[in-house]
DNA sequence: ACCTGAACACCGTTCAAGT
DNA sequence: ACCTGAACACCGTTCAAGT
């Protein structure tokens, strides 16, 4: 599509590990979507376990950048912990999908460890930020932030995961809205 | 194991859907678990979606009865409240494995239908029983206790697959804490 | 540099045949 | 009643070989 063939490849890659997972992953159909034949793939990453690993680098970069630009664009850095939901609303959104790494973390035994570190790499950046960003909106006291932190992103994850079992996104916004009822969110 | 092959199919089945779900469900390494051979499965089982189907229930079955046996020998509802994290723990501390119904949930898109409603049970299994002990035990009102419910079972999942991805039972416990600090859970 | 045919190992399923 | 060998159609993965 992009006329880079390795772009087309992290780009397709992503959407069927976030609905298929690390096993969901095959050649053939991705070659198919760009335009290729599954063993041209192997020009670009030398194998399965390689191209797992790109795609889920690339997505927790993605995710960085994207939480450093909500802060950034946040009057405050309670709007910024207000919105963070919206950040893992987007793949359900999108045809019922969930974050990648939520799926590939179901599939620990069956990934490879080079994926398993980038995988765990996506949850540190969110446990990172919030952290951050809670101790900024003085939700909680340094002390507190971290763990605070991991539950608000396990919360997030187990939202998502549940919502998707029922294809039914307004589960999931209603799961956000109790957390914080409950007073595990800010807001 | 227990002479009775169908037992053995579904036992072996329930631990392999825990650890690698429905994808890795496959009929030549069941059969060899259990000292038979792939092509008697399906004396059985008719398909592979009628076994999973009954792994399924038979998982939801035994969760609603091990409730509801938590519930009678606690003496107050608020005990056994406190004590419904175990029952994800065990999963965790059986080799890192996790909820079968939070793993097909993941893989929602290439279940059958058949198995989604019974994936689907589990959760209504778990909502209905925190729903009616959280009642029970005065923690809400009955207005709130549907939505309560269910932002603690969510939490739950997450809770267990965060900690799965770093195989790690003492981040689960960690989590199920920081709910109890922050006011999600009881206790 | 970029791509592919063809082979390999594997899987779910079927069925005729065995005890 | 319970089990199996053998086969089928298919799929993910790999690599030597093409241009």
């Amino acid at each position: 599509m992009s006329g880079n063939a390795r772009e087309d490849i992290l780009a397709a890659a992503k959407l069927v590990a976030q609905a298929h997972g690390y096993a969901g992953l095959n050649f053939r159909d991705l070659a198919a979507q760009v335009g290729i034949k599954a063993a041209s793939i192997y020009y670009y990453f030398p194998s399965k376990a390689e191209l797992a690993k790109a795609v889920a680098r690339r997505y927790w970069e993605d995710d960085a950048a994207c939480l450093e630009s909500l802060l950034q664009n946040s009057a405050k850095p309670i709007d910024a912990l207000r919105r963070y939901p919206e950040t893992f609303r987007w793949a359900l959104e999108n045809d019922n999908r969930i974050c990648l790494c939520s799926f590939m973390s179901a599939q620990f035994d069956d990934i490879p460890d080079e994926v398993k570190t980038e995988v765990q790499a996506f949850a540190d950046v969110n446990v990172a930020w919030l952290k951050k960003t809670l101790i900024a909106a003085k939700i909680v006291t340094p002390k507190e932030a971290e763990k605070r932190a991991r539950a608000i992103y396990s919360g997030i994850v187990g939202a998502q995961l549940v919502a998707r079992s029922r294809a039914d996104i307004s589960l999931y916004d209603s799961l956000i809205e109790s957390y914080r009822a409950a007073g595990l969110f800010p807001g």
